[in-house]
DNA sequence: TAGCTTTATGAAAGCGCTTTCAGTTTTCAT
DNA sequence: ATGAAAACTGAAAGCGCTTTCATAAAGCTA
C-alpha cells in the first residue's frame, strides 16, 4: 500500500506538503510541487479515497432509490442522473427497492450513516421517518418523476395532470366519447395526477365520469392484457383505451388484437412514457412523451444545492411533455 | 453528530467496549451489552460507516461497469447483481461508461483507490491496464455476459456460439437456405461468438458462407431498420434475417413491413436476448432467451470469492439458453 | 487459600488523510 | 541593509472507529 507517507519520504518533504501539493497545488512552490508529483508517480501513489472521504465527510456519492430499475423509463432517468453526477465527480449508488418500503428505508439510511451525500428518490413517498426530516435543515433528498403532492421533498416532475388531459382531449378530438383508462395503483400520486387530468378533460367537454370505464393496473405488461379484457367485456365497451404507461398499452394492444378487434379501426390505444419501443409496435403507439433524459440532470442540480446547504432553485420544477401521436389511435368508428 | 464516544459516555463504559458490544456482542458481558445497546438507542447513535470502512478497508460496495444501462437486457442483469449484492450487505455503484474506454478506466480506478471492493464488468475488455493485473493475485473483477475469450478475467456467460448455432439450425429446419444476419460491432467477442455459431450451422448443413448475407449493426433499433433495408435490396435477398439482438430485430421487422413484405410469410425475423417486449411485437418475435436474472447472482458469487482471496468456482461459467420460437419465424415461402 | 486460567474491560495506538498552527524562508518596499 | 509582510513548509492533532495489549476481576483446581 503506497500511502502518502511513502510519497513524502521519496520527495523528502512532509506529508502535509504532499497533501497540499496534490490537493491545492497553488499553495505550494513550483519546485516542491513538481518534486512531489514526480515522487507520487514514482512510487505509484494511489490516494486512499476512503481515508479522504472519512476525513472530509463527503462521500461524493449519491443514492438513487428506484422501485424497479429494469423499467426502461426509470433506466433512462437513472442514466441521466448518473451522467450529471459524474460530471461533478459524484458516483451513483443503486437502491433498487422492488417497491418494498422496508428495503427503501434500509437504503435511505445510508444517508444517516454517512455513506452517501444525498438521495434522488424515484418513488413517491418520503423514504425515511418523516420525523427525521428537520424542516429548517432538510436531508438532501429530491424526488424525481413521481408527482409527490405534499411538500415533504423538493420535486422535479411532469405535469401529469396536464399531460393526461391533453391526451384525453386529443382522443376526444378524434370523436371518442367512451374512453377507458387503465390506471396504476391508486396510492401512487402519479396515478392520481393522471386520473385528475382524465377527469378534467371529461369535465371541460361536458361529459360525465363513468367509473365503469376505469380499471386499475400495476404498470406491467400483463396487467395491460388483463385489464383490457375487462374493459372490453363490459356492456358498453370503450372505443379508446388510455393506459397510464406504455407497457400496459403494449399488453392492451395485444389483447385487443387477440380478441379479433383492430387497432385503431375498432379501438384506439394510447400510452404514457413513450418508450423507444413504442414506435416499433404494430401499430405504432400513440403516447405521452416524457423528457426522460432531462429529469436526472435537473434533480441532481437541485440535490447538489441542498447538499451545499440551500436550495435556491424552485422547490418544485416541472418539465414539459409532448404528445406523440401515431397510428394506434384514430377516428372513432361509429359503425 | 452522535459518535461512539457519546454512547460510551452515556453507558459509562469505554469506547472500546461500545465497539465490541455492537460488533461482536459475544465477547461482552450480558449486562454491559444491554447497557450499551440502550445507551446507543438513547443517544440515537448512527455509526459512521465511513470511519468503519476506512478502518476496516472494506467498502462493502461493488462497481458495475456497463456500456449502457438503459438497455433492458443490461438493466435486468444489473438488477440481479444488485439483488445478490444486497443479500450480502453490499451496495452497488453504477459505472455507465457509454462505451467510452476512458470513462471505463476512470471508474475502474475506484478499485485502486479503495472506493470499491470489486467490479462486475458488463463489457468486453479488461477495464484497467492489463499490467495492473497481477496474475498471482488478480484484482477482483468478473466479466458478465460478454464472452471474453482471453483469460484476462473470470467470466460468466452464455454459450453464444451454441445459441446462435441453435437458432440458425432452427431456421434451416424451416427450410431457410439464405439466412441474413445483422451483427454487432465485429470487435465485440459477443458478435464473434454468435457469428461463429452462424458459420458452424452453415457448415454442418453443408452450405457455403455467403458474405453478402452478413451486415454489421450496432445493436440499436435504428441499425435494425437500416441494415434490413440493405439486406433486402440485394440481388438475392435472404428469406430470413437473424439479428444479434432483439432491438435490431424490432427495427428490422418494422422495415420489412414498411417495404410491403410480410413477416413471416415473406421473410422470417429472429432476434437474440428475448426482451420482455418481444412477445408483444406483431408478430411476436422469435428469439434466444438468455437467463438475464441469473447472470448477476453467479457473477457476484464469483466476485465475492475473489474478494475473499481465492476463486474456487470454475473460472469460466456458462449459463443455459433457450430458443423462444414465436410467430415472426415460419416456413420458407418458395413462391 | 494460593496459584492458575479464563473472562471482561479500558487505555491507547493507529488506519491515511487534511488542516491548523507555528515556525522558517523569501520577497520587497524603504 | 532592514523590517514587515508574504509565501512556504513541517509538526502534530484529530476525524470515528477497531484492535492490540495490559490490567483487573472472576472462576477454578488442588
Amino acid at each position: 500500500m503506497t500511502n502518502i507517507r511513502a510519497v513524502a519520504k521519496k520527495a523528502g518533504v512532509s506529508v502535509a506538503t504532499v497533501s497540499r501539493a496534490l490537493q491545492k497545488p497553488e499553495v505550494v512552490s513550483d519546485k516542491t510541487r513538481k518534486r512531489v508529483q514526480k515522487a507520487a508517480k514514482d512510487v505509484g501513489y494511489r490516494p486512499n479515497m476512503m481515508a479522504k472521504v472519512f476525513r472530509s465527510k463527503k462521500t461524493h456519492s449519491i443514492l438513487v432509490l428506484v422501485p424497479d430499475m429494469s423499467n426502461p423509463f426509470f433506466a433512462r432517468v437513472i442514466s441521466g442522473i448518473q451522467k450529471a453526477a459524474k460530471e461533478r465527480g459524484y458516483n451513483v449508488t443503486l437502491g433498487n427497492t422492488l417497491g418494498n418500503k422496508e428495503t427503501e428505508r434500509d437504503f435511505a439510511r445510508l444517508l444517516q450513516t454517512s455513506q452517501t451525500d444525498g438521495i434522488v428518490q424515484l418513488s413517491a413517498s418520503y423514504p425515511l421517518d418523516i420525523a427525521d426530516n428537520d424542516v429548517a435543515n432538510p436531508l438532501p433528498i429530491v424526488n424525481c418523476c413521481e408527482c409527490v403532492t405534499d411538500d415533504s421533498m423538493p420535486t422535479v416532475q411532469l405535469d401529469n395532470r396536464a399531460a393526461a388531459q391533453a391526451m384525453v382531449r386529443y382522443l376526444m378530438g378524434l370523436g371518442h366519447n367512451r374512453i377507458g383508462v387503465i390506471t396504476g395503483p391508486p396510492e401512487s400520486p402519479l396515478t392520481s395526477g393522471r386520473m385528475a387530468g382524465y377527469k378534467a378533460a371529461l369535465e371541460e367537454a361536458g361529459q360525465v365520469f363513468d367509473p365503469s370505464l376505469v380499471t386499475e393496473g400495476d404498470y406491467s405488461l400483463s396487467a395491460g392484457e388483463d385489464r383490457a379484457s375487462a374493459l372490453l367485456a363490459a356492456d358498453q365497451p370503450p372505443t379508446a383505451i388510455f393506459c397510464f404507461n406504455d407497457e400496459m398499452a403494449y399488453g392492451a394492444m395485444r389483447r385487443v388484437k387477440q380478441m379479433g378487434l383492430r387497432v385503431p379501426e375498432d379501438i384506439s390505444v394510447a400510452g404514457f412514457d413513450d418508450l423507444p419501443y413504442s414506435k416499433y409496435m404494430e401499430p405504432a403507439l400513440t403516447s405521452v412523451c416524457q423528457p426522460s433524459a432531462e429529469f436526472g440532470p435537473v434533480a441532481v442540480h437541485m440535490l447538489f444545492e441542498m447538499i451545499a446547504g440551500s436550495l435556491t432553485s424552485d422547490r418544485h420544477q416541472q418539465l414539459p411533455f409532448e404528445l406523440a401521436t401515431r397510428s394506434s389511435t384514430g377516428p372513432v368508428n361509429l359503425a
